[in-house]
DNA sequence: ACCTGAACACCGTTCAAGT
DNA sequence: ACCTGAACACCGTTCAAGT
């Protein structure tokens, strides 16, 4: 009768099983970092020094990986969604969130991909810390449409895919940071009310 | 002293491999149509009933079978730019263009990050039809800023990125058609000049 | 409770051998 | 001129066997 489709990571019981848990976030944190998000995991088991089935046990899919290294980084941002949409202009909040969201993501390349597929399967790894940030989200764009800062006819979603959909070009190594700059601006101009 | 490093198709000499040629041509066609660019090469020579070294004699990279799959399509694509250039309002025929290349592109699923990689590899196997767009857009682009209806800090390799990058939104599966012309919406707006 | 590493079914790429 | 298929070096995933 368990509804969970998609296995979490385990949580080690034993001192040995802990230090191989930490060891294995390490080197799977600097592997994605250099080659993306579809690194080998043989050769993180490798370079862990563990056997491949040591990693499946502490981490049952690559997702259950992904979601460890980017928890953290998730529910900081939805902290910081929430900061700015109670003490900022929420249309320039909304400006600032997109670029910090931009600088967390982009440090592992190819997670855009993951980030998106997870808000829609709700039996996801990460679905709650991306629900999170997407309330948030919602509620500061609903304030900047209110407002009359923001078009009406946009919804979270289309913002999520935006902005997911920005990080995957500059994951592509497009160009400078000042033509980096330039996307953002033209998404964001995109997103103000007309007239 | 040969400076060519990417591999072309090659051009079959006799029937039996012309047959072979247009065999191949075919089921990858559906293959990367299901699958995506990264389609199984093993399963297309499968379906096509041959060897795995005469796929590889035929087209001596996935990216050759790309090449001559989207050949076509990109300077159909390029001769629609120009059309449009003489004969429209440059504003709107950049957005028609935005759209008309969307719908080309997103039939095969995943080839937006090959044409991006594409342009900046000069000596890569679809570098001339993609620079042959590009032409062609920067053309369209300087009217259009000229006329003063787009703004002037925007390059065509920023708006190359930025159609790729919503072929790529699509390609997520996001949301319904709606959706989407939501999101080309929001680009388009972002590029008019503003006041 | 935890770890190992071989086993399985897949890849892409190359190349000697055939017609 | 063209084709074949085995060989090689890689994957991800699973699982019997060990401590």
């Amino acid at each position: 009768m368990a509804k969970r489709a998609h296995p979490a990571p385990i949580r080690p019981r034993r001192s040995d099983a802990e230090q191989n848990h930490n060891r294995i976030l390490r080197i799977a944190g600097e592997a994605i970092e250099q080659f993306g998000a579809d690194a080998s995991l043989r050769d993180i088991a490798r370079k862990a020094g563990i056997g491949m089935g040591t990693l499946y046990r502490h981490f049952p899919s690559r997702e259950a990986l992904l979601e460890t290294l980017l928890r953290e980084r998730l529910s900081k941002f939805a902290e910081e969604v929430r900061q700015a949409r109670t003490f900022e202009n929420s249309g320039e909040a909304l400006g600032r969130c997109v670029r910090d969201y931009l600088r967390g993501v982009t440090v592992y390349k190819g997670v855009a991909s993951s980030l998106i597929k997870t808000l829609k399967d709700s039996n996801s790894a990460l679905h709650s810390s991306c629900s999170a940030v997407r309330e948030e989200l919602e509620a500061l764009l609903k304030m900047a449409q209110e407002n009359g800062s923001i078009r009406a006819d946009v919804t979270v979603a289309d913002i999520f895919t935006f902005v997911n959909g920005l990080a995957w070009m500059f994951d592509q190594g497009t160009g400078s940071l000042e033509r980096r700059s330039v996307l953002v601006q033209v998404f964001l101009d995109g997103l103000r009310k007309r007239e």
